[in-house]
DNA sequence: TCTGGGGTCCTTTTGCCC
DNA sequence: TCTGGGGCAAAAGGACCC
């Protein structure tokens, strides 16, 4: 995509837009993923290709402009992608690559200012209002973050300049791929009201529809309801949010560092599974996954949920709030266990499992007492040996005795049982 | 069309205590 | 002893985001 191709420069066809008091920026990776991948496969340049799970349960990542040009995006099944483009090219994803990448973009965006809240792997807003003196206005320094980044890492972005982080965001995606888009402070309403309601944070399909139901179209149709139908109609937090949004009010300031609240882990069995020996062993690697994770960030938690997914897609979580906050993975794991045996499942077929431990503090404040006639378990002791195995082995190199087969090799990887006849296996 | 994996936030329900 | 209700925390579900 070239550069000089979509470069709006500001939502009117008037003067340029003054950057006065747009003191947010939001930065967004353009197919991220794709991108990436792009790099080191410089020969797939202008083809579609398509990121994403290469079995037959996956979705798409991220995809190349030249995929959506079909009609892909992310987030679709893998099957539908590949018969709405069979040509592109799919490659299965390499989170490590992304986020060493990811981490190189964000080293450029805290050279402007310390002020940068990551929303994920591929897009940060940034607070800008210090960074003029030494950088220029807003536009400038969207301008240089973008040449920079397209330098130094090859990738293009783009971004969104606004007075809040809501409308920079929406600013962003307007001037998608490899844009830059400035919404002056008084030309918001006008900016807004014309789109559509999903073009609001937090209107989803189902949002959407009951939106619809009432009529409303546009941002500006929200902007001219009552709060109280709103309200009434998606619950008191959301219908006031709307309408606040609707105007162009949105009060969240840019925050570098908003602590974990949860850390887990899921995974979706290639075949659904009804065997509850397989179903446990799962609960154990993911227990352990999720504990280590805990460990390696310095935290622990109170709460353990599980996660259960049925094949017929309906899903129910479960969980326990123990006495003691926790970061053992053999603790995790028999909670978990216990809150899955409690639903007499019998053999249902389940398409996912998943844990998850909430309510997390620093490990360090998390107050720890030995009760009357306890004896230290020595769980938490093996796995910190095991986590000092593992940074120097690698991962994997020991692990629980029940994930690890009679020949010494890990099992196949969740239930990977013989193909049924009804799995059509691609390849 | 047939739906990943990582999360957050909100609402409703439930159980407990007073 | 029974019942009601307020307040609270935990549990459960669901919508949403990237």
């Amino acid at each position: 995509m070239s550069r000089s191709q979509l470069r709006p420069v500001g939502p009117s066809a008037g003067p340029p837009g003054d950057d006065t008091g747009c003191t947010v920026l939001h930065v967004d990776m353009d197919a991220f993923y794709a991108s990436v991948e792009l790099l080191a496969r410089p020969e797939l340049r202008g083809k579609p290709m398509i990121v994403g799970g290469s079995g037959n349960r996956g979705v798409v990542l991220s995809a190349t402009y030249e995929a959506r040009a079909y009609g892909v995006h992310s987030a679709m099944p893998m099957m539908r992608a590949r018969r709405l483009c069979p040509e592109a090219v799919v490659i299965s994803p390499t989170p490590g690559v992304y986020a060493e990448a990811s981490a190189n973009v964000m080293e450029v965006f805290r050279s402007v200012t310390p002020l940068v809240e990551p929303i994920s792997l591929d897009e940060a807003f940034l607070d800008v209002r210090g960074a003029a003196r030494r950088l220029g206005s807003p536009r400038q320094i969207g301008e240089w973050i973008r040449a920079t980044v397209e330098d130094e890492q090859g990738i293009t972005c783009s971004v969104g300049v606004a007075t809040t982080k809501f409308v920079a965001k929406l600013a962003s995606a307007r001037c998608k791929p490899d844009g830059l888009l400035v919404v002056p402070a008084e030309q918001v309403v006008a900016f807004l009201h014309p789109l559509p309601v999903g073009a609001l944070w937090g209107v989803g399909e189902k949002t959407e529809e009951v939106l619809r139901r009432l009529g409303l179209h546009t941002v500006g149709d929200i902007a001219n309801t009552p709060v109280s139908t709103l309200r009434r109609a998606l619950g008191s937090a959301a219908g006031s949010h709307l309408s606040a949004l609707a105007w162009g009010r949105d009060e969240r300031v840019v925050v570098p560092h908003e602590p974990d609240k949860s850390i887990g882990a899921e995974e979706t069995f290639p075949v659904d599974v009804d065997d509850p020996v397989v179903v446990t062993r799962e609960l154990l690697r993911l227990s352990e996954r999720t504990a280590a994770r805990l460990r390696a960030s310095g935290q622990v938690g109170r709460t353990v949920s599980i996660k259960i997914r049925f094949a017929d897609f309906t899903t129910i979580t479960r969980s326990r709030t123990l006495p003691e906050a926790t970061d053992v993975g053999r603790t995790v794991y028999e909670t978990a266990v216990a809150l899955y045996e409690a639903l007499g499942l019998e053999r249902a077929r389940l398409r996912l499992v998943g844990v998850r431990v909430e309510g997390i503090a620093d490990a360090a404040g998390a107050p720890h007492q030995l009760q009357l006639g306890e004896k230290a378990s020595g769980w938490r002791e093996a796995e910190q040996a095991v986590d000092k195995a593992s940074r120097r082995f690698g991962t994997g190199a020991v692990r629980p005795a029940a994930l690890v087969e009679p020949g010494g090799e890990a099992p196949p990887a969740p239930s990977a049982r013989p193909p049924s006849s009804r799995g059509k296996r691609d390849r």
